[in-house]
RNA sequence: GCGCCUGUAGCUCAGGGGAUAGAGCAUCGGCCUUCUAAGCCGGUGGUCGCAGGUUCGAAUCCUGCCAGGCGCGCCA
C-alpha cells in the first residue's frame, strides 16, 4: 500500500518535471509515512518541503501542484495539504477491508515470503560456553537471535542457525580441573578448591556422575596432587586495587600450574573427564534452550574444527598472503592493516592457538559452506573484538561486509542478583520456571537489543493483569472464545459471506484496527531490515490494544446479521495475524486463558 | 586516557529530521444480569542529561561538557 502510494507522487513529480515546473531533481527523496494521527489520513507525505527549495516555491504552493499531477487511484479517498506543506492521503474504507479477505486467505503465510530467494545467511547466536549453566545474559541472545532467524525466515532469507561450541581453550580445561577436584573431594580427599577454579553445584553433580559411572579410576591422593605445588595467593582484606590485581594474576598462575599436574597425574584421562564435563554442561544448555524454545541447525565443535584441520588452513593462507609475523615468540596477524587497533596474537609463546585463531578459521569455514551472509549475536563485551575478526575475514575473501554483528547490551534483574563466578547467579532455567517461557520472552524481546535491559522479574511472572504478555495473548484467546461461543449456540460462521458484506467494517474502531493490521508487512519487513524484533513485539501489543478496544464497543455474534459475518472476518483477521506475529517472537497464543 | 552503548513521565522502556512527545507499571476516577474485567473509558504526570550549532522544522543530526554501563589480555 506505501509502495503504491509512493509511485503516484513519484508520477506527479515526474509529470511536473516534464512539464517544466521542476528541475531536474534528484530523484525521490522524500518519504511517505504513516500517519501518527488519525486526522492527518493514513498516509502522509513530506515531499513538498523537500522539494520546495529547488522548485523555488512555498512548499504548500508546491504540494498543491503535486496533488493535482497525481493520477487516480482507486485507493483513495482524498488527498489534503495540511501543516506546512504535507501532503495527507486518506485511503477509502474499501481499501482497507479488502485486506480481510487476503489475510484469511493466505492464513500463515499472510505477509510472510518464505521463498528463501533474498540469500542464504548463517545466523550464529548463544554459543554460551559449556562451562556452566546459561545466565540471563545467555537468555537474551537466545531469544534474539531465534526471533530474528523467524522474521529473516518470513521476509525471504533461507536461514541457518548455528550454535559454536567452545569447548577447546584453557576455559575447557579449567571446568575439566575444577571437576576433577572435586571428584576427588567426593573419593575422600582432602585438597582445596582453587579460588579461580568454577564453584557452582553443578561441577559438584558433574564429579558426583562421574564417580557413579567410572569409579575412582581418576582418583589420585590429594599429596600427590598438591606435592611442591605453591602456596595459593590471596588478597587480604582491605587489599588495594594492585594488591588485589596481583592476587588475582597469581590465582590463575596457580591454576596454571594444577592444570600441568593434573594432565601429567591423568594422562589421556584428562581428555576424557574433560569430554564427560562438557558433555554435561552443554546437556544442560539443550535442554533449557528446549524448554526456551530455541533450536539449531547445527551445533558446531570448536575442537572438532581444530582437529579437521581448518585453523592450520586458514592460518597458513594468511601466512602465505604475508599477514603474519612473528615476535616475542608468538605469532601475530596484521590485523591493523585492515581497521583494527592493534595486531592480534594467532599462536601463543607456548605455541597455543587463541581463541581468536580458532574463530578466525570458524567464521572462514561458515563463508566457505555458501554463506554470504553472516551474522553473529554477542554480548556488548565482545564489542572490542568484532574488528579483528572482519580485518582477517577481509584478509582471506577480501569481502569487508560478509559480517554483520548484533550486539546484544547486559541484562540486569530487578531483584539485583547477578553475578557469575561467584556461583549462585540466576540461571535462565531459574528465571523460565519463575516467569514462564512466554513471559520471559516477550520481556527480553520488548525491548531493543541496543539497550540495557533491566528485567523486571516481579512484573514478568506475575499472572495478573498487569504483566503485558497475558494483553497480547489474551486478545488472541478471545477471539478464539468468540468462535467457541459461536459454535455454542449453533451460529455458522459464513466467510464467503462476510466477504461480501466487508463494506460494513466502517465504524472508526473496525477502520483503525484495519488500518492497524495493513501495517503487519510493513512491521516484518522493517523488523528484518533492522534486525529488531521488538518492532514486532510493539506492534503486537498496538493490534491487541485496538482489538480489545473493538470488542469492548461492538457485538460480533449478537450483532446485525448483515454484519456479524464480516466483523467475525475481521475477528478471524486479527487473530491470524496475533498468532503469525506472537509465533516469530516464540511466544504461544493460547486458545484460552 | 581511547573506543562503543546509553541518558525521554515516579519506575521500566518505545519513538532516532516533521504536525499537540507515546506505551506498560504506579497513581486517581468511572464501566461487569449481555460473546472471558488477564478487558474498556477518562484524569494526573515530561525544560526528551546540560550548553552551543546545522535548517523551513531538532527528543532525533553535528560539536563540547556532565552522568552511567561495557571494552581496551599471548582469557574465552
Amino acid at each position: 500500500m506505501k509502495n503504491d502510494l509512493r509511485a503516484l507522487v513519484a508520477e506527479a513529480v515526474g509529470a511536473l518535471v516534464r512539464a517544466g515546473e521542476l528541475p531536474e531533481v534528484a530523484a525521490m527523496e522524500a518519504q511517505i509515512e504513516r500517519t501518527r494521527d488519525p486526522c492527518h489520513g493514513d498516509f502522509s507525505s513530506n515531499v513538498a518541503m523537500v522539494l520546495a527549495r529547488q522548485a523555488g516555491r512555498r512548499p504548500r504552493d508546491l504540494a498543491e501542484r503535486i496533488v493535482r499531477a497525481l493520477p487516480a487511484s482507486e485507493l483513495l479517498e482524498k488527498v489534503e495539504i495540511a501543516g506546512p506543506g504535507f501532503i495527507n492521503f486518506h485511503l477509502r474504507a474499501q481499501a482497507l477491508q479488502a485486506l480481510v479477505t487476503r489475510i484469511l486467505a493466505a492464513g500463515e503465510s499472510y505477509a510472510c515470503d518464505r521463498s528463501g530467494q533474498r540469500g542464504r545467511i548463517l545466523v550464529e547466536y548463544v554459543s554460551a560456553n559449556p562451562t556452566g549453566p546459561m545466565h540471563v545474559g545467555h537468555g537474551r541472545g537466545a531469544a534474539y537471535g531465534d526471533s530474528v532467524c523467524n522474521i529473516l525466515a518470513a521476509t525471504g532469507w533461507a536461514v541457518h542457525r548455528e550454535y559454536y561450541i567452545n569447548d577447546a581453550g584453557r576455559q575447557a580445561d579449567i571446568l575439566a580441573l575444577s571437576v576433577w577436584m572435586r571428584y576427588l573431594e567426593r573419593c575422600g580427599e582432602d585438597l582445596p578448591h582453587p579460588r579461580r577454579a568454577y564453584p557452582g553445584d553443578y561441577i559438584r553433580a558433574s564429579a558426583a556422575r562421574i564417580l557413579e559411572t567410572d569409579g575412582p579410576r581418576y582418583r589420585c591422593a590429594a599429596a600427590e596432587v598438591l606435592h611442591d605445588l605453591p602456596e595459593e595467593p590471596v588478597a587480604a582484606d582491605g587489599a588495594s586495587e594492585a594488591e588485589k590485581a596481583d592476587a588475582k594474576a597469581g590465582q590463575e598462575s596457580y591454576l596454571d600450574v594444577l592444570l600441568q599436574r593434573a594432565r601429567a597425574l591423568l594422562g589421556e584421562d584428562f581428555a576424557v573427564i574433560r569430554q564427560r564435563a562438557l558433555a554435561d554442561q552443554l546437556a544442560e544448555i539443550r535442554s533449557t534452550l528446549d524448554e526456551f524454545g530455541v533450536h539449531f541447525d547445527q551445533w558446531r565443535s570448536e575442537r572438532e574444527l581444530v582437529e579437521e584441520g581448518y585453523v592450520r588452513t586458514a592460518v597458513a593462507k594468511l601466512e602465505a598472503a604475508g599477514h603474519v609475523y612473528a615476535l616475542d615468540g608468538a605469532k601475530w596477524l596484521r590485523t591493523s592493516a585492515f581497521g583494527d587497533e592493534k595486531d592480534r596474537v594467532l599462536f601463543k609463546a607456548d605455541g597455543s592457538a587463541t581463541y581468536f585463531a580458532n574463530d578466525l578459521a570458524y567464521h572462514v569455514h561458515k563463508l566457505e559452506r555458501g554463506f554470504r551472509h553472516l551474522m553473529d549475536v554477542w554480548g556488548a563485551d565482545h564489542h572490542g573484538y568484532i574488528a579483528r575478526v572482519r580485518a582477517a575475514i577481509e584478509m582471506l575473501t577480501g569481502r569487508k561486509d560478509a559480517l554483520q554483528v548484533q550486539l546484544m547490551q547486559f541484562v540486569t534483574l530487578s531483584s539485583g542478583r547477578m553475578g557469575k563466578r561467584s556461583g549462585n547467579f540466576v540461571t535462565l532455567k531459574e528465571l523460565i520456571a519463575d516467569a514462564g517461557k512466554d513471559a520471559t520472552r516477550f520481556f527480553y524481546l520488548t525491548r531493543s537489543h541496543d539497550q540495557h535491559l533491566e528485567f523486571d522479574v516481579d512484573l514478568a511472572r506475575a499472572q495478573t493483569n498487569e504483566n503485558p504478555v497475558y494483553y497480547v495473548q489474551y486478545a488472541h484467546a478471545r477471539i478464539c472464545s468468540v468462535f467457541r461461543q459461536l459454535r455454542e449456540k449453533g451460529i455458522t460462521w459464513d466467510q464467503v459471506a462476510g466477504e461480501k458484506r466487508l463494506n460494513a467494517l466502517c465504524e472508526p474502531h473496525e477502520q483503525a484496527l484495519l488500518s492497524t493490521l495493513s501495517r503487519y508487512g510493513e512491521i516484518l519487513e522493517s523488523a528484518s531490515q533492522q534486525r529488531e524484533p521488538h518492532q514486532l513485539a510493539h506492534y503486537l501489543l498496538q493490534l491487541a490494544t485496538d482489538y480489545h478496544a473493538y470488542y469492548n464497543a461492538h457485538r460480533f455474534i449478537a450483532a446485525p446479521e448483515d454484519a456479524r459475518d464480516a466483523r467475525l472476518n475481521l475477528c478471524a483477521a486479527t487473530r491470524q495475524v496475533l498468532r503469525s506475529g506472537l509465533a516469530m517472537l516464540g511466544v504461544a497464543a493460547p486458545e484460552t486463558m
